[in-house]
Formats: C-alpha cells, structure tokens, sequence
RNA sequence: CGGGGUGUAGCGUAGUCCGGUCCAUCGCGCCAGGUUUGGGACCUGGAGGUCGCAGGUUCGAAUCCUGCCACCCCGACCA
C-alpha cells in the first residue's frame, strides 16, 4: 500500500496539502504559520530562481541585499503603505534573553527594550528607499535596478503552505528612474518577465491586468499583476509589478537633479514573486496521483529504473543503464537513476508519480534484447519504446513536447473557464457552478466591488491588458446598472 | 480573531462514552535473514510509546475533572 492521496473531488484543500506533504515538497513546522521547505521543494525553487536571476540579469539588474529589520519609523512614512501593511508586522521589542529567576527556563529581559523598535519586513520599499536617498543625487545616478532574493514576514491570521505562509521566501526588484514614462515602462517590462517565466518554465498561462484601487499595492499608484486559474476554478495571483510614482520617493525625500538643473522626485518601482509559484504549480498540474511538474523546471526531469529478475540479469542492466544515465546527463538532461533494491519497480513508478518527474525509463531484459528502452510520459500516461540509440535528443524532444503540452492543458483548461456574465443571476450561477473568471462590466467604482465582493466572495482579480473574448467595449455594470468603460475579470481566489 | 476538529511509535489508527481484563490495538514504514523484482511483493524474527503538557480525583487514569499548549480545517484579512 502507498501512501493515500485525497482526491480532488472529495477534498481540494486536503489534495493540496496532501500533495504538498506526500511529495516532499514541505513539511509543517513548530512554528504556527511557518513550513519548512524540504530539499525537493527546495530544489524546485532553486530552479525557479536560477531562471528568474538569469532573466532579472538580462533585463539589467544587479542583486543586493538590504536589512531583515526595519525601523518602525520607517513604515509609517507612506501612508497607503503603512496602512496595507500595519496590522501584518512582526515586532521586534527586545534584544535579550535572561534566565527566568522563577524556574528553569529564559524570559525576556525587560532592561533590554529597544529604543526604537523594530519591524520584520513585510516587504522592503521603506528601508531600500531609505537607502536610495543616499545613492541619488543626479540623474546620472539612475536608473537604479536591484533586485533582492530575502525572505519576509507577513503575520497572516490563516496560512497554506506555500500559497500563504508567516514567513515566505521571494524576490523583490526596486527601481529608481529619472522619469514616469522609464518607471512605467519598467513595471511593464518586468510583467513581461513574469508572464514569460509563468508560461514558459511554469507551464502556467496567465492573464496580464491592472488591479482595481482596491486591489492595487499599499504605496502604488499602479499595480500590475498575472492572474492563474487552478484547477478548482479559484484564481491565484502569480506576480505583481508596481509602478510606484513619487510615493516612496516623496516619503523619503528621495530627490535627484534633472538636466535642467532642477530638484525632481525619483521615479519607481517594485515587482516580486514568492515561494507561493510553488504553489500554483500543485494546484494548476496536478492529479489524484501526485505532482505534475513541468520539465523545465522539475529538479528531477527522467528517472531511470532498472527492472530485473535476478543478479545476473541485474549486473547487464544496471551497466547498461548507467551508460545511458551518463548520455543523458551529457545532454544536460536532469536524470537520476533509481537502483535501490529494496523496493520493487511497482513501488517506483507510483513513487515518482508522485513526485510528478515527468518522465520515467524503464529497462529491463526485454529492453535490452530489442535494444531499446521503455519511456513513459507523467501528463499523459502514454508508453513509448525508445530505441536506445541517441536516446538522449529523443528524450530531450520529449521534455519539451511535456513541456508544450502541459501548458496547453492548462491552457485549454483556463480559456474554457472564462466566461462573460450580463446580468447579476448568471454572474453568480457562474461562481456557483463552473467557477474561474467571469468577465462582466463594473461600473468602476470601490463601492460596487466592494458590495460585489460581499455578495459573491469574488473580487476583481483585474482590469487585463488585452481584451478577452466577450468584450463588448462599454456597456451596463452587471450588480448596479450603471455605465462601465469595459469588462472586467472577477473570480474567487487564494 | 470567531467556529469546528485533532493530538496514542516515523506515518495512519483502535481503545476514551461506561477507569482495572491496556506495563496499550492494528496496518504501513523501520532493522535482520531469506525468497522475490515489468504497477505500491512475501515469509520469519525483531526494535520502536513521557498515550500533547501540567495539575487534580481515585486503591488504580490513554480513559474522569480543571487549566494550558500545539497543529489542522472553515470564515473574516492578505502575496
């Protein structure tokens, strides 16, 4: 017997966490709110991030580090962003221990208050801009592009792993330009970064919008975002761009000389994803059976398990596999081989199911008669025989076709769940019964997608870039009646 | 923060209502040896437990009482 997952069907959430557990992506902590990412979900992000480094570099930044803590002050200089973020703040109030005189354990030393406490950084606009007030005096000093890979601390009343947790792991780039039109045209180039990531590597399509004013990031003036579709119709938000205008630049006094020789407020932005892509990759690849990861970005793209009856057969096979491992890796292919005796092929196929490896070979004495070797796809279950010859380029175009497909299923599975809504009864029976998008008018004011958000738990995930099929330009709000400039995307989401 | 649930070996569990027959059940996993090996093998033997924590009731507590803690799920808040 192996070990239980809940289906889908029964239990979405227990699937997720199933999933997540049963994989060996993550465990839970001590700490409420808190996971720990064990080494293949480590492994997993790790190939995450050497993709998105690798873009951030080309796109011309550089990675520095900025501090975990930040000094309360700071986060109180912008308005907006104090606000979205105040009631989230881990606080650091003492900076020692004592040994508790009334037993055996330590207490917090009350005569080591903090003069000015400090914060755990929820995100690092106020401190990085603190730092940038620094570095800028002229506009020969911008654009400033840094990106920093940290982890942060947003105290959640309820967590997920992965999709919602105390502490998570992610990216954040800040920007500096000496004009609106620069800034602006960062934010969108690092969408594009995004929506490039998320649909190439992650085999996830998204949606590329603007967040409504309700939805937009505490200190922006705009927020960019890519929206996902998971499997149980919610949406999850994937990664967000922020045009930031002078706010922050403003709040920290952050000012450089133009060419004219004028003082000017800096221009930014800011842009990030998490550990949270993680789990959009469960819960939109998915099945009953286990992960489903895309090949490039799988720590694990082939395994290789050997099948044999007996010592004799075991040593042909195991000398022959090994060559094979050995193209494969030459190839530049990600392939381990599996020649753990104690448990049975069987035992490692359901195994690495799992694990969602995408591809699994097989050899055993059949194989090596015909000279080829048995190859059998994790999207769609398909077997193949592969002769053994250049079986490595034969791999390598079966990864990518893996890699084609499972975007396409989640392609397929995403434009079939978008659905335009024209009256309040369909826009619910929607949410009710298919789930996803619905694409309807709003009127474009907070009260409606607030009113919208109470009646049907769905919020306007974004105003997208492009218009989707259903557009019909301008027409009637579909809760109030009132005009609206367009169709909007709203959905229930993580 | 509200509602619900759970806490017994690495994991999943029985036992809790109705205290003793429980120095705790079963399955998986683990260890040793052997037979096996093409979809989660089998046999034999073995190791492994502060029954979440603290206090109380009792001749006797996994079981009853009080307090506490932790985690999970659902909701409000959020990437």
């Amino acid at each position: 017997m192996g070990k239980e997952i809940t289906s889908r069907l029964q239990d979405y959430a227990q699937w997720y966490n199933d999933l997540v557990i049963k994989s060996g992506l993550a465990d839970y902590s001590a700490v409420r709110g808190c996971m720990v990412i064990k080494p293949y979900g480590y492994a997993l992000w790790e190939n995450m991030q050497a993709t998105l480094d690798k873009m951030f570099k080309d796109t011309g930044h550089q990675n520095a580090y900025f501090p975990l803590f930040i000094p309360k002050s700071f986060l109180s200089r912008e308005a907006a962003h104090v606000e979205g973020f105040a009631k989230e703040c881990a606080v650091v109030t003492h900076y020692r221990l004592k040994s508790d005189p009334a037993g055996g354990g330590v207490i917090v030393d009350p005569e080591a208050a903090l003069e000015e406490e400090l914060i755990v950084r929820p995100t690092s606009e106020t401190i990085i801009w603190n730092t940038y007030k620094n570095w800028i005096q002229s506009y020969r000093d911008l654009p400033i592009l840094i990106n920093q890979w940290a982890n942060v601390v947003r105290w959640e009343m309820r967590t997920r792993l992965f999709l919602r947790t105390a502490e998570f792991l992610w990216q954040e780039g800040h920007t500096a330009h000496a004009t609106a039109e620069e800034a602006m045209e960062e934010a969108r180039r690092m969408l594009e970064v995004y929506t490039h990531f998320a649909e190439s590597y992650m085999a996830l399509p998204v949606i590329q919008g603007i967040k409504s004013p309700a939805e937009r990031f505490a200190g922006a003036v705009e927020t960019f975002c890519i929206e996902a579709l998971m499997q149980d119709g919610k949406a999850l938000q994937a990664g967000t761009s922020h045009f930031l205008g002078q706010n922050f630049a403003k709040a920290f006094d952050v000012q450089f000389l133009n060419k004219n020789n004028e003082q000017e407020y800096v221009w930014a932005t800011s842009w990030g994803v998490s550990t949270r892509l993680i789990g959009a990759l469960v819960m939109a690849h998915g099945d009953d059976d286990g992960l489903k990861l895309p090949p490039r970005l799988a720590p694990i793209q082939v395994v290789l398990i050997p099948v044999y009856k007996n010592d004799e057969q075991r040593a042909a096979i195991d000398a022959r596999a090994r060559e094979i491992l050995q193209s494969l890796k030459q190839a530049g292919i990600r392939a381990q081989y599996d020649d753990a005796d104690h448990v049975r092929p069987g035992w490692k196929y359901a195994e690495y199911e799992l694990k969602g490896v995408p591809l699994r070979l097989s050899l055993g004495e059949r194989e090596l008669q015909q000279h080829q070797i048995e190859a059998v796809r994790r999207d769609t279950r398909e077997k193949l025989s592969l002769p053994l010859d250049h079986v490595a380029e034969k791999v390598l175009r079966l990864l990518d076709d893996i890699q084609q497909q499972m975007f396409e299923q989640a392609k397929a599975y995403r434009d079939q769940h978008i659905t335009p809504a024209n009256s309040w009864e369909e826009f619910i029976h929607i949410l009710d019964e298919q789930g996803g998008f619905v694409y309807a008018h709003w009127d474009g004011t907070e009260e409606t997608e607030i009113r919208i958000k109470e009646l049907s738990k769905a919020t306007i995930r974004c105003i997208p870039l492009s218009p989707w099929p259903g557009d019909d330009g301008p027409g009637k709000c579909v809760l109030t009646g009132q005009p609206s400039a367009r169709r909007v995307l709203f959905a229930r989401a993580y």
